[in-house]
DNA sequence: CGGGCGCTGCTTACAGTGTAAGCACATATC
DNA sequence: GATATGTGCTTACACTGTAAGCAGCGCCCG
């Protein structure tokens, strides 16, 4: 029904929704989703920006998109990775959610702080079928409803604040050569410690980027702190 | 030195830095940081736009200058919460960050989510002296380097994990007046959950705000897992 | 006291944003 | 071939942040 009938109507004359969206994603990952707009979207596609409204009902729905495109396969990835114990399902799901996180790090904040749809929509956990089917595994590995809603709450707040510090981490270009930036006296970074002894002291421990270490033990503490809450 | 030297001069007709940002954080109290323009706060100063410029550098300034202001005395104040334990001082930070999300929950996602001035200061921990209170009296009560900056890590993801969802949960007006919405038919909460059974069933529990029980309980178990950590 | 000077707020202007409305043309159908 | 349908373009508007320069006031100094 909807196919193509021409052997080669146009080279990338055709728009999509999915092309639109593909697109917008590479440019947010490109250069953060601040600096995407209607208009810069439209030029990468070699179309003009109205154009656009033709498969998108604005920004926000744009933007929701991307989000949904990034949540996307996950459940299914999820359904795949069946494991013996809840502690297995969760671990996975981390992973997941932390891939998407490092993977797209100018990306991960629309997942994490867009408004959510529903009030029951946790972020990062940003689709229903995702939400469902952690409620579901987690029923079906002998939880009560207050257990894996309570387990749903900690473990998305835990998410959300590992992941989105480590996108943020991650997500600032490198632009800023560490070293020999110009104005070698009055430095930024000097002057504004110069009371903060301690930070200035630990600045090299400071930046150190543990982040992949700290969240497996932070989700392993999690994992834990969940088991005793149930055994209890 | 910085003192007035007219009986009254004007009524309001003298701006300040310090009346612009709070009349930026008023703004933002009341319909969130999207909708705060040069303009729009210009007019409730009965001022024109362009006036600001003498005393912000820009809009981002502006806004990192409410970030500061919220932070505020938040140092000065916890200095003087002189505490026994670790544990008290932490619980005390806990507690004023929290304040800070609940009384602004509009606001808080730019303590949160702004980027950060230094890779070394993790949101919602924006200020250098606060983050040299906060590493100095761990050390001041025995943490090694490695224990405060690791201590520092999960504190502020467990903060912002937390603080975050909370704050975007008050943050969303009563507008939606849950009941009577028209369209009785087609809800969009039922269409989206016609294949979300789990979601649907516990709607009622996964829509109860327990933000503050969950809290305190979440802020003991990452105290006892610290404390667990500093044991071994 | 007068003349400059600096500070304050205003005016104008421009480039950029999201998007509403309607047009032109290619395609698909009868 | 005529007509309907969709696709992309054009134009337009309200709004954003902000660069540049100007008008008036109070202050200080000669």
């Amino acid at each position: 029904m909807h196919q193509e009938q021409h052997p080669a109507p146009a080279p990338t004359r055709r728009l999509s929704r999915e092309a639109i969206i593909d697109t917008a994603l590479a440019q947010i990952d490109r250069s953060g989703a601040q600096s995407l707009s209607m208009r810069s979207l439209a030029q990468e596609l070699g179309v003009e920006a109205m154009s656009l409204y033709r498969y998108v009902e604005g920004k926000d729905d744009l933007l929701e998109r991307v989000v949904e495109q990034l949540m996307g396969d996950m459940t299914s990835r999820l359904d795949a990775d069946l494991t013996e114990h809840w502690q297995g399902f969760l671990q996975a799901l981390a992973n997941e959610v932390r891939r998407l996180a490092v993977e797209h790090p100018k990306a991960f904040p629309l997942v994490a702080t867009r408004p959510p749809a529903a009030p029951w929509l946790r972020p990062p956990l940003r689709s229903v079928e995702l939400v469902n089917t952690f409620l579901s595994t987690l029923l079906g590995f002998g939880f009560t409803d207050e257990q894996a809603v309570h387990t749903y709450r900690s473990f998305s707040s835990f998410l959300l604040g590992q992941l989105l510090l480590e996108a943020s981490v991650r997500g600032v270009d490198p632009v800023d050569t560490p070293f020999d930036d110009a104005d070698p006296s009055g430095d930024d970074d000097e002057s504004t410690l110069a009371d903060a002894p301690q930070v200035l002291r630990l600045r090299p421990l400071l930046s150190e980027d543990r982040s992949e270490a700290e969240f497996e033990t932070a989700l392993e503490a999690v994992l834990d702190r969940l088991a005793r809450d149930l055994a209890q």
